[in-house]
DNA sequence: TATGGCGTCTAGA
DNA sequence: TCTAGACGCCATA
């Protein structure tokens, strides 16, 4: 985990008065407090933080009572309506219609919302120079109406309106919805989402500090909270969201995405790293629709239209292989360093995964390395790295490539400045978007660059966890964070796990045995050429040799014949 | 059913 | 002829 020093060294530390990595580290390095009380602690601290001292608001966040821990799916005993007071942030029905926000938060159901402290952390207004950040923008609107009840605005008034399409969609849940009225909705909602980053962006420079620091009533703010519904990494369908009976006046809570895995205990919650989530127990009763996961998806909300690079896919693997720690990838790893660093491919086409693994295949520049069978349920599947042999060569033709048109390799990257370090293979990528220690580097510069990537890479989680700050080139862990996102951690048994997840763990190098393929010919020959130790190896299918790791080192491996 | 590995076919240089 | 890419098949988890 980044140590505080260098997270100030991010420039995401939120204030003087309060440092969120210490207070995160403390939470997450004791064994003292239940995740119940972290919770508890962060989420009244954080709101505090904020809206605390307000007495426009008329209550005290001190004066809440814990916020509970769902053990109860069905029966939601645990009622956080002591957390907000008697008066009820919403309305209360979930199909009122009088109200745009479809969240029901009235009732018992209120319990089975685990939030994370992450979610309360106000992101307002900040400026992004992505689409992504427009999800999170966390304001505040003091105002109330009539009966003193928070106003829960459509937010097609000022934002777009994706409580009206709530409602909508939940109507379309009980006539049995069907796709093409998702189409029309999701397309509504894109443009509905660029309404309303348009409007943070505009609104955010001058409010951004004016709202952080103080409530002004005559500003209408939002919390804008997103729940993930995590059925599965793709929602299907659409999710309603429980009950949160009351809500401090002057809060406006415009979206949910509901954390929810099928077969989630209750003693499991999913963790969202990005974004800033609320995390729904298991059982929570669903009262309202919620958008389908799709929508809520990253690349929906990524959508710049990233060209695609002139590299060719031999290039791309190429760089993904030069730029992995290993100097091996799992094909699933050469997937995300391309759509990490090219956009373009979280929405291409599912055939340009074929055409990787084609050319992983196919071409002799690339070696398979057997990887053990082992941990359970992973697909077996094989690593991927460089021939040495061809090392000169790909380089030769990354280069080429990159002479042909710089401009549009550029223009498809994410981040164009990292272009140069990618081509030099000085991004170290670990795969699940961690980033090397031992960052190699030619130069200084290349130096100083990789460790602004790799901090650029925490920054991205931390941004999006517990400040306000947010770097542009922490975009570039967004694999990562959505891989991470619905790992599953035992809370009860494992919050070290929970600790190390969030601090996105050094990835353990692969360890790799003889292969046992029958379809392999071995013949050991023992020659070493640079990190490898390489063995002939003859498949029936393939031109490939494998190469099998020698000893415990990061980068040895003997070639299997 | 999703994923991974690889073969076949085609187009263009 | 070579390379790149699209597409499809099959095995596997």
């Amino acid at each position: 985990m980044l140590d505080t020093e260098s997270r100030h060294g991010t420039g995401l530390v939120q204030g003087p008065t309060r440092d969120p990595w210490l207070t995160m580290d403390y939470y997450l390095g004791t064994d003292s407090l239940s995740l119940q009380e972290m919770l508890d602690v962060d989420i009244k601290c954080e709101i505090e933080g904020v809206i605390g001292g307000h007495t426009e608001l008329g209550f005290n966040i001190t004066d809440m009572s814990s916020l509970e821990m769902d053990d109860d799916p069905i029966g939601c005993h645990n009622d956080i309506s002591g957390w907000f007071g008697p008066t009820s942030l919403l309305n209360g029905n979930s199909n009122s219609s009088n109200s745009n926000f479809n969240l029901d938060l009235n009732g018992s159901d209120a319990a089975s919302i685990m939030v994370n402290p992450n979610s309360v952390m106000p992101h307002i207004a900040v400026r992004s120079p992505t689409p992504n950040n427009g999800r999170r923008h966390f304001s505040f609107s003091p105002k109330k109406d009539a009966k003193g009840k928070i106003d829960v605005e459509e937010e097609a008034e000022n934002e777009g309106s994706s409580y009206t399409e709530n409602e909508n969609e939940n109507e379309n849940e009980n006539d049995n919805e069907n796709e093409q009225e998702n189409e029309i909705e999701n397309d509504s909602e894109a443009e509905q989402y660029e309404n309303d980053i348009t409007e943070t962006e505009e609104e955010s420079e001058d409010e951004q500090q004016e709202v952080s620091k103080s409530m002004t009533p005559s500003k209408s703010k939002t919390i804008s909270i997103s729940v993930a519904k995590a059925a599965s990494p793709q929602y299907t369908k659409a999710q309603t969201i429980p009950k949160i009976n009351d809500i401090p006046p002057g809060i406006r809570i415009q979206n949910f995405k509901v954390l929810q895995s099928p077969n989630q205990t209750p003693q499991h919650v999913r963790k969202q790293i990005y974004n800033n989530n609320v995390h729904i127990n298991p059982g929570a009763t669903a009262v309202t629709a919620v958008k389908r996961e799709k929508e809520f998806d990253l690349s929906d909300y990524d959508d710049k239209p990233y060209p695609k690079p002139a590299y060719s896919y031999s290039c791309l693997i190429a760089m993904a292989l030069k730029n992995s720690q290993t100097g091996s990838l799992p094909v699933s790893e050469i997937y995300n360093f391309m759509c990490e660093h090219f956009p373009y491919f979280k929405t291409a086409p599912n055939g340009w995964k074929n055409s990787v693994r084609h050319n992983l295949s196919l071409n002799k520049c690339f070696e398979k390395i057997e990887k053990p069978a082992g941990n359970g349920n992973q697909r077996k599947g094989c690593l991927w790295a460089i021939n040495p042999a061809k090392v000169a060569k790909m380089d030769e033709e990354v280069q080429k490539w990159s002479r042909k048109d710089p401009l549009a390799i550029k223009k498809a990257m994410i981040y164009p400045d990292h272009l140069e370090l990618l081509e030099r293979g000085e991004m170290k990528y670990a795969g699940n978007g961690d980033v090397s220690e031992e960052t190699e580097s030619s130069g200084d510069e290349a130096v100083e660059e990789s460790t602004a990537y790799e901090e650029s890479i925490h920054g991205h989680i931390t941004a999006n966890s517990v400040t306000d700050s947010y770097d542009e080139s922490s975009q570039d862990c967004d694999v990562d964070i959505h891989e991470h996102l619905y790992d599953e951690i035992d809370i009860e048994d494992n919050k070290e796990a929970l600790h190390m997840h969030l601090n996105i763990s050094k990835q353990e190098p692969f360890e790799y045995e003889l292969s046992s393929s029958t379809k392999r010919q071995k013949t050991l020959t023992g020659a070493i050429q640079g990190n490898y130790v390489y063995q002939p190896v003859a498949t029936t299918r393939r031109k490939a040799p494998v190469l099998v790791r020698a000893g415990t080192g990061n980068s040895s491996f003997l070639k299997i014949d």
